[in-house]
DNA sequence: TGCACTCAGTGCGTCGTTGCACTGAGTGCA
DNA sequence: TGCACTCAGTGCAACGACGCACTGAGTGCA
């Protein structure tokens, strides 16, 4: 079933619409307030009900499953991500034939990914479960190809007539590569900020985005 | 649809009980609110409902009537006449074949009947609607009667043994009577309280003890 | 006195919530 | 490896709230 995202400010027409927004609102809210206390995302239906103020069986009259409702937590994170990006990119502008993917490069470098991908994936799966299992490992594949469906949707309102396939893509593999830089980048430095692990992330997030720029066509090693 | 009254102390087993109960106490709740901000009973359906956050046939789902609802409204105020009464009662011992009349009569003799009785008639009918309309007076009847049934309920409590026709027939009686004898003591003070005034409710409450004592056998005006 | 209006109260159908019993996946242990 | 347990998710029916159109009583006014 459809559920589109209710505004703030537009008031339900009627009192059904009003129980059915505030009930919906205060199931995402409740497992969002869990995820915070218990660092992670492993509540029970049982346990979001209670705290939600509904019956279990209202959590699935809203949504399809635990796992919907915990990327919808995650929208507030998530739109942080596009936001922090989107207030980067007014910052430089993009000239030439490349301008939308450099001007895209420009605003990530400019932005904190480390913190946010971090946190998410410590709340999808915390330290010393790597391998995540494969639920786990799911959620947060799909919260990040969450991110890139938010970013493209803004970079298309940056850029309507970007072709939207080729923004899609350009999208997803930023965001995706972001999340694999920073992976790569908490196995090389441990994850603790300093001065070194800096110049690291930047050499990393450099490779990335040039493999993205250039493409993968000489990825590969040298032929001997 | 019978409604028993919810004790605050017995929580409703489920969820959907909970949500009843906490939809008929939001009604009686705006009720009294409404009756003590305007000064009267005259509000309407739309109004209650909207203070209670519930739709007007949701009011009626749970009350047969507005007045009922009033009457439920008034239920704090009622028993705190029947209340007073009662703390009488205890500190008069009643002895011999009157007793249980002797013994109501001194603690109603103890007890303010008139604060609550003329806040009871100014609810029901604003002053210069005399005589209130039908409906109105209705209500103020039934509230009587009300406090009449509560009073004969605390009586049976104390008096186990005796004739519940007995106890509900004097007990309207004496409540009835002080409704009556209030009404006269206003015409007769402008409702003014003084040390005079004072002399007169006593005259007055003596009067109607005795009457009810003594029945009315021989009330007419003495024979030629 | 008839008309227009307000408001209490109602019947009926829809909607969202809820209770309950159930299935199946995943997990831990003997 | 089989069993018992927990928990996500589900189908179904009942319940309470709600929306809506309606009736009738009461009221005020021309």
């Amino acid at each position: 079933m459809h559920q589109p995202r209710l505004s703030p400010r537009s008031p339900a027409p009627d009192r059904r619409e009003a129980l059915k927004s505030r009930h919906r609102r205060a199931i995402v809210d409740a497992a969002s307030a869990l995820m915070t206390e218990r660092g992670d995302t492993g509540f029970t239906v049982d346990q979001l009900a209670e705290r939600a103020d509904v019956s279990r069986r209202t959590v699935f009259n809203h949504f399809k499953s635990l796992d919907d409702i915990v990327l919808e937590a995650f929208g507030t994170m998530l739109d942080a991500i596009v936001d922090g990006i989107e207030a980067n990119l007014a910052a430089v502008p993009a000239e030439g034939p490349h301008g939308m993917f450099d001007g895209l490069a420009a605003a990530i470098r400019r932005t904190d990914l480390v913190a946010p991908i971090t946190r998410l994936r410590q709340l999808v799966g915390p330290e010393g479960h790597e391998p995540a299992p494969p639920s786990r490992a799911a959620l947060y594949e799909r919260a990040i190809n969450d991110v890139g469906a938010r970013l493209a949707a803004m970079m298309m309102r940056r850029h309507p007539g970007a072709d939207p396939l080729v923004v899609d893509l350009m999208c997803g593999a930023i965001i995706s590569g972001g999340a694999v830089t920073v992976q790569h980048w908490e196995r090389i430095t441990g994850g603790v900020d300093s001065a070194e692990s800096r110049r690291v992330w930047v050499e990393l997030l450099d490779r990335m985005i040039a493999l993205n720029r250039d493409g993968y066509g000489s990825a590969g090693p040298a032929s001997p």
